[in-house]
Parts: C-alpha cells; structure tokens; sequence
DNA sequence: ATCCCTCGTGTAATCGATTCCACGAGGAGG
DNA sequence: CCTCCTCGTGGAATCGATTACACGAGGGAT
C-alpha cells in the first residue's frame, strides 16, 4: 500500500510537502499542491490512520461499552451514538458485554490499548477495579444509562421516575392493586432506580411492594421467564407484573404463555423500555418508552466536550408512558391506527 | 501515559528487554523477566496498541460491515462474528450501512484506513466501486449473507431454496394458492435470491407468481407496510405475504392491521428470518430460520483463514421453516409449550 | 589454553505520518 | 544597494513499539 513517502517521490516534493497538503496547511504553493494531488489520485494513496494517531496522539475515534447488543435499546443506543459520532467527525468501536462484567472489562482494557479518545460506557455493574481505574485514569469519559455513584464522571441518562408515577397511576385506575416487579441487577443504577420509582408510586396510591413481589431478574430474558414462574406459583400471584426492561417482558410472556393463560385477563403486564414489536405482540404491550436517540445523540456531544477539554454537565431526559392492551385498558380503539402511539424505529 | 521506555528505565533494563519479555520471547533471564514484569505492574504499563501496529504492520482487528443494525438478524449475526473474533484473539470494528451504498463505502474507507487485517461484508448494493477495489486491492475479505457476484472473495451464507420450498408446500397444503412476495432490493444477491426460490417453488407447485404479486422493498418496515397497502387494494388481493426479511414483516404486519383486517383469518403472513419476537407476535408468525450464530462463526473462521494466507471455501448453510400460526396452520398445539419450536437468543 | 557457540543484552533502524526548525529566494522598505 | 520579512520548502526529530545486528561473557570441546 502506498505511503508518503511514494507520493512524496511521484509528486518531486517532500513529504513534509504533501503532509502540508493533505492537512490543509496554508504555506503550499498552488503548484506543488497540484502535483501532489495529482500524485495522490494516480497511486490511490490514503494516508495510514495508524500511523498519523501515534504521531497526533489522537485517534478519532471513541468507544462505547454497552451491557447487551441484543437488547433492541441498546441496539438502537448503540445507532444513535454512532450516527452523531460519524456526524461529529469520529469513529465509534463497540464493545458489547453481555451483562458479564468481566466481559465488560475485557473491553474497556482492549479499548484503552487503542488509545481511543473517550469512552462512553453503560456499566454492567457496580463499578469493577478497572473501570475505577479508567475514570480516574484520565480517559475522558462519559456513563450513558447506567452509572457509578461515587467516580466524578458526567451521566447521560433517562429519567423514568414520571412515568413510572403514570404507570401506577393507570393500574390503579384499572383497579388493579397487587402489582410486582421483576427488577434489574441490584449493581446497577437502572437496576435499583426502576425498583425504587415502583416503590414510591406505589406509595402514593397507598400499595405495599411486599418481598414475594419483587423477583430478582438480570435484564435478560431468561430471569424474566423464571421470576414470573415464581410469581405465578405464589398463594397469592399478582394481578401485574412490571418487567423493568424489555427482554425479561419478553421472558415473562413466554412463561405466561406456557402456563396457558392470557395477558391481560389472567395477568396483567407492562415494561420498562418500548420497541417497535411492542406494537405487535399478543397483546400489545404497555411501556415505558426513553428518548433513546436523543440519549445517544447527547451522549456523544457530552463526551467530545469532554475530550476538548470543556466539562459537560450531566443530563437527565424524560421517559414517557406508552399505553396499550397489556394491562387491560380498551387502550387506543383497534379500529383506528394503533401505531399512532408508538415510536418507529427511524429508519 | 506510561511507555515502553519508562518500564525500561524503572526496570534498569533496555527497551528491547522490555519488549521481549511482553512478547514471550525465549532469551530473557529470569531475573530480568521479574524486573520488568514489577515495573510493569508498579507503572500500570499496557502497550500502545498503535504504535505496536505501526511496526508489526498488523491489528489483530477484523472489519464487519453490514446492511442494517436495528435489523435483529444483523445485531444477533454482528454479536456471533465479535464472539468468535475474540475467541481467536481479534477484535471487531462494525459499520452500520443501514442499507446506503455510500454509507457502506464510507465505512469500507474508514476501516481500510485503519489498516485493518480483514474484512466482511454483508454488500448493501451489487458492488460499488469502492469495494471492489478493495476486494481486488488485497485485503483479505469475505462475505458474509449476501455477496457481489464477479467478486474472488470467499461467501458465507445460508442456502433458503429448500426451506423456502417447505413453506411452500405448507401454504399450499392449507389451501392457499394466490401468493405474494415483499422483495428486497434486486441489487442484493438476498433480494433476488429469495424471489427466485419463492417462484421456482411454486412453479413445482403449478402456482404462478404474476408481476403484481411482487412488491419492491427494500428490506426496511417502511417498505413492507407500503408493499402490503399496495397488495390489498389489488381487485384480486393475494391469500398469502411472504416477507423476505423480518423488518418488511413487521411493517406488513402494521398495514395488515391498520386495515382493521386479521391474520391469518383475513391475509396470511410468513417472513424470511427469524426472530424471538415472532414467537409472541399476534398471531406468531411463521418465518424461515436462518442458523445465524452459525454463519457468523464461519465467516469470521474464513476470514482468518484469508488473513493467515489459505484459502477458505465459500460456505452455505441450510436454512429451516418453523410454522407457526400465521399462515392458518394449527401449528403446534397452544396449550403445549409453544416455545420449543424456536430458537431463543443464546443468552 | 584456545576456539567457538550460545545466551542475554543493548544500540539503532524502522514503520508512516506530523511538525519544528533552518534555509534560500524574492519583494519591500530604507 | 543593503537589510529584513515573508513564503515555500526540505531535513530531521518524534511518537512507541519490534527486531536485526553486534557484542561481551561464560561454558564446553579439543
């Protein structure tokens, strides 16, 4: 592959010449810039991005560590950040930790080894020795979605306290009083916020959150599955279960469905987190949807006025709630566009 | 951050030492071994991958660009190339094309000038320019789902036509007999490819495929719900859609119900890829898996292959029909565990 | 005792860019 | 006419690693 050096020797100039050139430096003649040009289009020579980050010490490039690809919201997070990246003049590598810190850490380490810009990271957990380590380390970094308390670095993240409160508020207003939850990792933010929020508006409405009613899930579908096995074994099972991300709903309709019985008349259901298919299960499920393009978007911009050295503060955007027929409201009428209410993906 | 030279100067040693012993090369004494490995830990010291690859002119980094990321076959095929990238000791940059030529070209760029050690590719469009020179410029390079014809490049794919041939014979055994197909791009070898099978199939069946029962998407939900719209307002609307990728289902799916119309009472529905959502789709809906994990291994086998110098044998898997209740079938029995017939994301 | 190998180590070249500094040419000003 | 600037340019250092080569010490064979 062509180098410098080859185009230096085509054009008869110097390399430091045709550097000048390509970066746009002002003192190049109008001649001797032609003739590099020209020698650059005949060889097809792109410069070496390896070479030029050792010497710059930048790489233009950033990295984001999410927790699971798998999980549509972070498949989509994952969209957006790139895009605004791409936009801003970076590239984005993705690290997916599958919830596994050690996972997690394997890719923070990889990434750093690369010496990336900045790092923006949705942590699996409470806060390994290493991520510590990264954030005091220097590496401008930003949290997106999940965070760890305690490490001086900006959060971009949804606040769902709201809508939760409007979700209570409709189960309640069906009459439905005995409402479980099946939570997150307690070692997450996500994990415990979405737990508390429950709580507190239960509160409100005068309803305990008895033990037996919060299941311990991992935000993947399989807990889901399991935890509202357990709740439908109880003496007394709930009349709702509130999945704290999508893919444990997912896992509790399909325990559901193995038992034989129906959402919503046997066992209500809603979720934290909407996606498109959210439109089309049996029934339609009722969640709550984050700005989750936005969330990226402002991630990203977060974490390059970090790298260029200004220092962003952290942003907390509303979540919303989406009604539909899981919970046993007649919900939008069927006869009109049920996809009115519900987000597309932005294709 | 700490370099190479200072774990030499903290270890009383020469750079080159230093070197050696990171590397596991054989001359080193024991006790400058020990030495260097304290400095190392003493300073925190991780090589600078850049600069490591500026000289040994190698990334141990694999390129994957593909058509659409938000499309879960994608996600689940992008998640199963990183995991045996890793298991071999790459890693893997993605590039989302998000099906635009010059967005997958930008990608291609952008990784070449990386320099990185290999390259697969799901091709958004019959080949631009820009990738078949660097297919022909030497890297090594592999597709993976779809392919360029014309190219030397090695494919790995998943072979549809007998699955294709069962769904089918299963519509045709229900009774069905005006079926429709939502296309993807012809520029995609998937696009065709799918079209072909479906019509070769019904010809077994002495069923015609007339011009209007093909609809042109592009694989995205937009262009199934516009197919389909474009489908029931036919004076003889077809009994069947078949949808050749699992987004242009779901959009189906959402003209199907905007409609006020019912599958499969009203219109049947089936869908190339599967996905765990289909499961709980109302109703769920048949599909043609593809055995994605699978594929996503031996793609990232073969490209190693390339990169290690031999040369990979192109590779199509088969691909498998699940029935569910879409297409009117009984499909299995409701009240038995209706999830066994499908393939759960391997959490 | 001499010679030769092997082993451990250091010096320095190298990868492909960027960029500081020096230098020569040419124009402006005194 | 001389001096001083500015402008365009090239030489060479530099980033942080790897590795060819040279070299000295020590051990075994003769």
């Amino acid at each position: 592959m062509a180098s410098i050096k080859d185009v230096a020797a085509e054009a008869g100039v110097s390399v430091a010449t045709v550097s000048r050139v390509l970066n746009g430096h002002p003192s190049v003649s109008a001649q001797a810039r032609t003739r590099v040009l020209a020698a650059v289009a005949a060889l097809g020579y792109r410069p070496n991005a390896v070479a030029r980050s050792l010497r710059t010490d930048q790489t233009r490039t950033l990295g984001l560590v999410i927790s699971d690809v798998l999980n549509p919201y972070f498949t989509e997070l994952a969209r957006s950040v790139e895009e605004e990246a791409r936009a801003l003049g970076y590239s984005v590598i993705i690290g997916n930790a599958d919830e596994r810190p050690e996972l997690q850490d394997h890719h923070v380490t990889t990434l750093l080894d690369r010496r990336i810009d900045g790092l923006l990271v949705s942590p699996t957990d409470g806060g390994s020795p290493r991520m510590i380590e990264a954030a005091r380390g220097g590496t401008p970094m930003v949290f997106v979605d999940r965070w760890i308390p305690g490490v001086d670095v900006p959060v971009v993240r949804s606040d769902g306290r709201e809508a939760v409160r409007d979700l209570v508020a409709h189960l309640h207003g069906l009459g439905h009083r005995r409402l479980a939850i099946i939570a997150g990792p307690a070692a997450t933010t996500t994990g415990r916020e979405r737990v508390d929020a429950f709580r507190a508006a239960l509160g409100e409405f005068g309803l305990p959150l008895p033990d037996p009613y919060i299941g311990q899930g991992d935000f993947q579908a399989d807990s889901g599955r399991r935890v509202t096995e357990g709740f439908l074994d109880l003496p007394e099972p709930p009349e709702v279960v509130f999945a704290a991300d999508n893919l444990m709903a997912l896992g509790a309709l399909d325990a559901v469905r193995a038992r034989g019985l129906r959402v919503p008349e046997d066992i209500a259901l809603a979720a934290f987190d909407d996606i498109p298919w959210f439109v089309h299960t049996d029934p339609p499920v009722t969640a709550i949807a984050q700005p989750t393009g936005e969330l990226g978007r402002a991630a990203v911009r977060a974490l390059i006025d970090r790298i260029e050295g200004r220092r962003p503060e952290s942003v907390a955007l509303p979540a919303r709630l989406v009604v539909r027929r899981s919970c046993g409201a007649p919900g939008p009428a069927s006869s009109a566009s049920p996809a009115s209410s519900v987000r597309r993906s932005t294709s």
